[in-house]
RNA sequence: GCGCCAGUAGCUCAGCUGGCUAGAGCACGCCCCUGAUAAGGGCGAGGUCGAAGGUUCGAGUCCUUUCUGGCGCACCA
C-alpha cells in the first residue's frame, strides 16, 4: 500500500513554537541598537503628524519595580499604536534626581563609613559641594540601572538623549521659568513652621525623624479672659469675678508664641467653678479635666456653644499682648481641655488655623533654640529646654497654672544627634494659588479649576473629580526647601537683611547655570553669580544695589517644582511643542506631577501642559495588599524579565484593568505566558501554512476577489473587523479591549474554527488549487495584520513575524496598519448558527460511537436554502467527512459513515473514495493531487 | 478623620442611561485527534453580584449605612 505522507503539503517553519524570549530579545535589542532604530523611525516620518507625549520623570533612585513596569509598558503602547497610524512619536524619557531620598540614603551612607565628622568639620558651603556630589553620582548610577530596565522592556525611546533634572540645561531652564512666575507676582516669601534640629541648626523632613519616649511637663493653663462682660454676654450669665479659658499642652516653652486659642465651633462650651476659680472648657471634657487635674468640687455655671465663643479675647498669662479665640479644624475631644493652645510659629495645624485668621507665624525661638528678644525679658536667651522649668516656676507664681504633672509621650528626635525636635517657623518661598497672576488677572486656582473643569480629557472620567477636590483644597505651594540636594533658589540677602530676587538676577543666575550647572551657586561667589546681571536697566532692582555686599542664601527648590517644570525644560526647551497631548502616570500624579505642572504652566503661560490625562492605579500584591519590602510582597522585575520575558510582561500589561488597583502575583504572569503562547502557536500555524506561496504573490491585492461566501471570505471579514476594533481600543487607550479582541481572534477565529477548517486542503489539496491558493492569500494578510495590532504589545514578537514572512533589514514597527476593508456574507452568522447546533449533535453521536467527527457526515436543516450557498465549505467548518441539505428537515442529522471507504491520504470518507491505479484508495481530490505531486517529483 | 476609586464564578475581568434563566477568558471535569504535537479540537460543570437597610412593578445596576482594600491630604517621590 502505498505511502501518501510525503505528498502532503505539511506545515514547515522556521518560526520557533519555543519563544525563549530571555535570549531573543536581547538580540532583537541589540538589533534596534545597531541599526540607530529609534532614529531611524523618527527621522523616516519627519513629515508625519506628530503625537505629543510627554514622560513623567521616574524618581532616580533603586531599580525598576513592577508599578514602573506598567507604567512603562502602557506608555509604550500608546506610542508604539501612534507609530503604527502612521505619526511621528518622539519619546524623550526622564528622570527626577534631586531631592531628600537620595540625599537622605547617601548621608546614612556616609555616617554608617562613619564619614560624618569628617563632613562636618567642613565649612558649610563645601559640605553642601561634597554631599552633592555624591548624591550626583548616586543619581547617575540609578538613572542608568532604571534605563537599562526600561530598554529591557522593549520601550522605544530616545535613551540616548534623555532628559535629567540635574541637567545644566535642564536647571536653567526651570530658573528662566521661575524668573516668569516671580513676574507674574505669585512668589512670596513668609514664615512657616518645620521640624527643626537644633544639635545641627537645620529643617529635617519626617523621614529623618525618629521618635522616641521622652518626658515632658503636661500643664493646664488660665489664660483670663479679657472682657468680663463680653464672656457673660456669651454665657447669659451675671460674673463678679473674671473666668479663664483653659487650655492643655506638654510644650510650656511654646507659651511665648501663643497667640491664638482655638476651639470647635460645633462643640459645646461651658462655664465651670473649678475649686474657687472660674474656667471655660469644652463641656464634653469636664470629667476628664477634673479627673486629670485632681479637683475637688466642680460645678458647672452655664453652657454654649463654640462658635460663639469665637472672637472673645483673652490676656496672654506672661506676654503683654491679648490673643483671640478661634474656631480651627484641627481641635478634637480626645485630650485637653477643647481648647487648644495655638502657637503659628511652632505647629502645622497651628500655623494652618492662625493663617486663616490672618496671625503671623510668630517664632520668637532662634535657630539655636534660644529665644530672641521679643520675649518678657525673664526668658531672653534662655533655652527652650531650660524654659520649660522657667515658665512652669512663673505662671504657678503668677497664678496661671491650673495643674502640672510629668508625661511620657512619644517624641519626634533628630536621627543623626537623637535629640529632640522642635517646630520652628523660618522664612519660606510659595507659589500663592489666590494670588491673581498679572498677566491674566486670575489666580491660579481659578485657572486650575476651569482646565480641570472644561479643558482637560481625563481617562479615567473619575480622575477629574479627584482633581477638582485636590485643587479646590489645594494650600499654598512651599517650594523651599532647607537642604543640599536640590536646584538653589536664586536668592540673596542684602546688607540691610532685605532679600534680593528679581525676574532679571533670577535670569542671570540661570544663564551661569546653563553653563556651569547648579553647583556653580555654591562654588561661584555672588558677583560671579550675577555676572550678566545689569541692576541699572532692572526696574524691580533695588535701591543702590550694591553687589560688593550682598550674600547668598541657600534654599533649593522643592524637588516638585523641577519635575512640574518640564513641559518647560523639556518640552519646550527642546522644540517638542506645547501643549502635550499625553501626560501618562499613576493617580498619585493627581496630586503630584500633572498638578504641579499645570499650576506652572498655567501661572507663565495660561494653559496647561496637556490636554489629556490617563492615569493607571497601583500595582498590589494578590491579596489586595500594598506592595512593600518590609511586606516582603515585592517581585523583582529582572527576574521575571529573565523567566517570562518582555512580551509576555507586556501582555499581562496589555490584558489589565489599568484605571484601578493592579493586582500582581508570578501565578498571573504564568497565565500571561500561556496565553502568549496560544497566540504565538496560532500564528506560527498561519506562516507554516505560507511556505510556498510564491514570493511574487500579490496577496493585497488578491484579497478584494476573495468570495465573500468562501469560509476565506468569513475569516476576512473578521479579520477587518479585528483591525477595525483595535484600532479604535488603542485610540481610546484601552489596552485591554485590544488584548480581547486580538486573543479572541486568534483562538475563536482562526485556531479553534479557521485554521481547522482549512487544514485539509491546505495539506491535500494540489499546491495551485485555487482554494489552496485563496487560503494562502488570506492567511497572510491575518498574519500581516496581526504581527501590526500585535506590535504595541509584543514589540519583540510582532517583529518576529514580521520578519519572518519579509525579507530585509525590516522592522514592523516602522509599518503601517493595513486597513483592510472586506466585508463578508451576510449569512455568515446563521452558518455558525448551524456549526454550533452541527458540533452539539456530534458531541451527542460520539456515545453511539461515532467519536471521530470524519467518521459522520451530516444532514443539516436548510428550509430557505440559506446553508447550501455554503455548501462547500460547511464539511470543514465542521470537521466532517461530508454534509448535505435538507430543506424539509428540522433538526441536524449525524451520519453514520465508519463503513464508508476511507481515503488513505487524507482520511476523509468521501462518496469519491475508490480504490487507484496505484493500490491506495484515494478520493478524487487526492488521486489529483498525487498525480500532480508524481509529475513534479518523478521516482529517481 | 476627609476626598477619589474598587469589592461580580477558584483566579483576572465584562455587565452603557435599572428590565429576558448574570457574561467572557484562565483554571477545572469528560471526550476526540496524534499530519500545528513540550501542539490542536469538542462538550460541560462553576456565582444568594462584600454586608445590611431603602427607593421601584422590577436593582449587580439608584440612595443610605457599614466592612475590606488602594491612592491622595508631609522638607516622600
Amino acid at each position: 500500500m502505498p505511502e501518501y505522507r510525503d505528498t502532503l503539503q505539511l506545515p514547515a517553519t522556521d518560526f520557533a513554537m519555543k519563544a525563549n524570549l530571555s535570549q531573543s530579545e536581547p538580540k532583537t535589542l541589540q538589533r534596534f541598537a545597531e541599526m540607530n532604530f529609534y532614529e531611524r523611525v523618527n527621522s523616516a516620518r519627519a513629515n508625519a503628524p506628530i503625537f505629543r507625549f510627554h514622560d513623567g520623570p521616574p524618581y532616580a533612585n533603586g531599580p525598576i519595580h513592577v508599578g514602573h513596569m506598567v507604567n512603562k509598558v502602557l506608555k509604550d503602547m500608546v506610542v508604539r499604536s501612534r507609530l503604527m497610524e502612521g505619526m511621528r512619536c518622539p519619546y524623550t524619557p526622564g528622570w527626577d534626581c534631586h531631592g531628600l531620598p537620595i540625599e537622605h540614603r547617601v548621608l546614612t551612607e556616609l555616617s554608617k563609613k562613619g564619614k560624618m565628622k569628617e563632613l562636618d568639620a567642613l565649612p558649610a558651603n563645601e559640605r553642601r559641594v561634597a554631599i552633592r556630589a555624591a548624591c550626583a553620582s548616586d543619581a547617575v548610577k540609578f538613572i542608568q540601572v532604571q534605563a537599562d530596565g526600561m530598554k529591557r522592556l522593549l520601550t522605544f525611546a530616545d535613551y540616548e538623549h534623555p532628559y535629567r533634572t540635574l541637567d545644566h540645561a535642564y536647571e536653567g531652564a526651570t530658573l528662566e521659568l521661575f524668573a516668569t512666575l516671580v513676574e507674574q507676582d505669585i512668589v512670596f516669601r513668609e514664615r512657616k513652621p518645620v521640624h527643626w534640629s537644633i544639635a545641627n541648626r537645620t529643617a529635617l523632613a519626617e523621614a529623618e525623624l525618629e521618635y522616641e519616649d521622652r518626658e515632658d511637663p503636661s500643664i493646664w493653663v488660665d489664660f483670663e479672659a479679657a472682657d468680663r462682660e463680653a464672656v457673660a454676654k456669651v454665657f447669659g450669665v451675671e460674673l463678679d469675678s473674671t473666668p479663664s479659658f483653659m487650655i492643655w499642652t506638654t510644650t510650656p516653652w511654646t507659651l511665648p508664641a501663643n497667640l491664638a486659642i482655638a476651639i470647635g465651633g460645633a462643640y459645646n462650651y461651658s462655664l465651670v467653678r473649678i475649686d474657687g476659680g472660674e474656667s471655660i472648657i469644652a463641656s464634653d471634657m469636664i470629667e476628664k479635666v477634673s479627673k486629670a487635674i485632681g479637683a475637688q468640687k466642680v460645678e458647672r455655671l452655664a453652657e454654649t456653644t463654640g462658635d460663639r465663643l469665637v472672637g472673645l479675647q483673652y490676656k496672654h498669662p506672661f506676654c503683654d499682648r491679648v490673643g483671640k479665640i478661634i474656631a480651627a479644624p484641627h481641635v478634637t475631644l480626645e485630650d485637653g481641655t477643647g481648647l487648644v493652645h495655638t502657637a503659628p510659629g511652632h505647629g502645622e495645624e497651628d500655623w494652618r488655623a492662625g493663617r486663616k485668621e490672618g496671625l503671623e507665624a510668630y517664632c520668637p525661638v532662634r535657630d539655636n533654640g534660644t529665644y530672641d528678644d521679643s520675649v518678657p525679658e525673664w526668658l531672653r536667651g534662655v533655652s527652650i529646654w531650660e524654659a520649660n522649668k522657667t515658665i512652669l516656676e512663673h505662671i504657678t507664681k503668677s497664678g496661671h497654672l491650673v495643674h502640672h504633672l510629668m508625661f511620657t509621650h512619644s517624641y519626634p528626635h533628630d536621627w543623626r544627634s537623637k535629640t529632640p525636635v522642635i517646630f520652628r517657623a523660618t522664612e519660606q518661598w510659595f507659589i500663592g494659588v489666590d494670588r491673581k497672576v498679572k498677566n491674566s488677572g486670575r489666580t491660579i486656582r481659578e485657572l486650575a479649576s476651569e482646565a480641570v473643569e472644561s479643558k482637560i480629557e481625563f481617562v479615567p472620567e473619575w480622575g477629574r473629580n479627584r482633581m477638582r477636590g485636590m485643587i479646590a483644597s489645594r494650600p499654598d505651594w512651599c517650594l523651599s526647601r532647607q537642604r543640599s540636594w536640590g536646584l538653589p533658589i536664586p536668592a540673596f540677602k542684602l546688607a540691610d537683611g532685605s532679600t534680593f530676587m528679581t525676574p532679571a538676577s533670577i535670569r542671570a543666575v540661570a544663564k551661569v547655570m546653563r553653563e556651569h550647572g547648579s553647583n556653580a551657586w555654591f562654588t561661584h561667589t555672588p558677583q560671579e553669580l550675577l555676572a550678566h546681571y545689569n541692576s541699572a536697566a532692572d526696574v524691580d532692582a533695588p535701591k543702590d544695589f550694591n553687589n560688593a555686599t550682598i550674600e547668598k542664601l541657600f534654599d533649593i527648590f522643592d524637588v516638585w517644582f523641577e519635575a512640574g517644570s518640564s513641559w518647560h525644560s523639556v518640552m519646550q526647551e527642546r522644540g517638542q511643542g506645547f501643549p502635550a497631548e499625553l501626560y501618562l502616570e499613576g493617580s498619585d500624579q493627581h496630586r503630584g506631577w500633572f498638578q504641579l505642572s499645570m499650576l506652572l504652566a498655567l501661572a507663565s503661560t495660561g494653559q496647561a501642559p496637556f490636554r489629556r490625562l490617563v492615569t493607571h492605579g497601583f500595582v498590589v500584591d494578590k491579596e489586595g495588599k500594598k506592595m512593600s519590602k518590609s511586606l516582603g510582597n515585592t517581585i523583582d522585575v529582572e527576574n521575571i524579565l529573565k523567566e517570562f520575558g518582555a512580551d509576555v510582561c507586556r501582555w499581562w500589561v496589555s490584558g489589565l484593568a489599568y484605571e484601578t488597583d493592579i493586582r500582581m502575583d508570578l501565578e498571573f504572569l504564568k497565565t500571561a505566558g500561556e496565553a502568549y503562547r496560544k497566540v504565538r502557536n496560532t500564528v506560527r500555524f498561519l506562516l507554516s501554512n505560507l511556505g510556498d506561496l510564491p514570493a511574487t504573490t500579490d496577496w493585497r491585492g488578491a484579497l478584494k476577489s476573495v468570495e465573500p461566501e468562501s469560509i476565506d471570505g468569513w475569516v476576512l471579514g473578521e479579520l477587518s473587523g479585528l483591525e477595525k476594533n483595535v484600532r479604535n481600543a488603542y485610540a481610546r487607550f484601552d489596552f485591554r479591549a485590544a488584548h480581547l479582541a486580538l486573543y479572541a481572534f486568534c483562538n475563536e477565529t482562526l485556531s479553534s474554527m479557521y485554521c481547522v477548517a482549512v487544514k485539509d486542503r491546505l495539506y491535500c489539496d494540489r499546491p495551485d488549487s485555487h482554494r489552496r491558493r485563496r487560503s494562502q492569500i488570506v492567511m497572510r494578510a491575518c498574519a500581516e495584520t496581526l504581527c501590526r495590532l500585535l506590535a504595541p504589545i509584543m514589540a519583540h514578537t510582532a517583529d518576529e513575524i514580521y520578519r519572518t514572512m519579509n525579507a530585509g533589514d525590516v522592522s514592523v514597527h516602522e509599518q503601517t496598519y493595513l486597513n483592510i476593508q472586506y466585508q463578508a456574507h451576510a449569512d455568515w452568522s446563521k452558518v455558525m448558527d448551524a456549526r454550533a447546533a452541527a458540533l452539539k449533535a456530534l458531541e451527542e453521536a460520539k456515545a453511539k460511537g461515532v467519536e471521530n467527527t470524519l467518521d459522520a457526515g451530516l444532514v443539516m436543516p436548510d428550509a430557505d436554502g440559506t446553508l447550501s450557498k455554503f455548501a462547500h465549505d460547511f464539511a470543514d467548518i465542521c470537521g466532517v467527512s461530508r454534509a448535505t441539505f435538507d430543506q424539509s428537515a428540522n433538526a441536524v442529522q449525524v451520519i453514520d459513515l465508519r463503513e464508508a471507504p476511507r481515503c488513505e491520504r487524507s482520511r476523509r470518507r468521501d462518496e469519491s473514495v475508490a480504490m487507484r491505479s496505484d493500490g491506495g484508495l484515494l478520493s478524487d481530490r487526492d488521486f489529483d493531487a498525487v498525480s500532480v505531486f508524481k509529475a513534479l517529483h518523478p521516482v529517481a
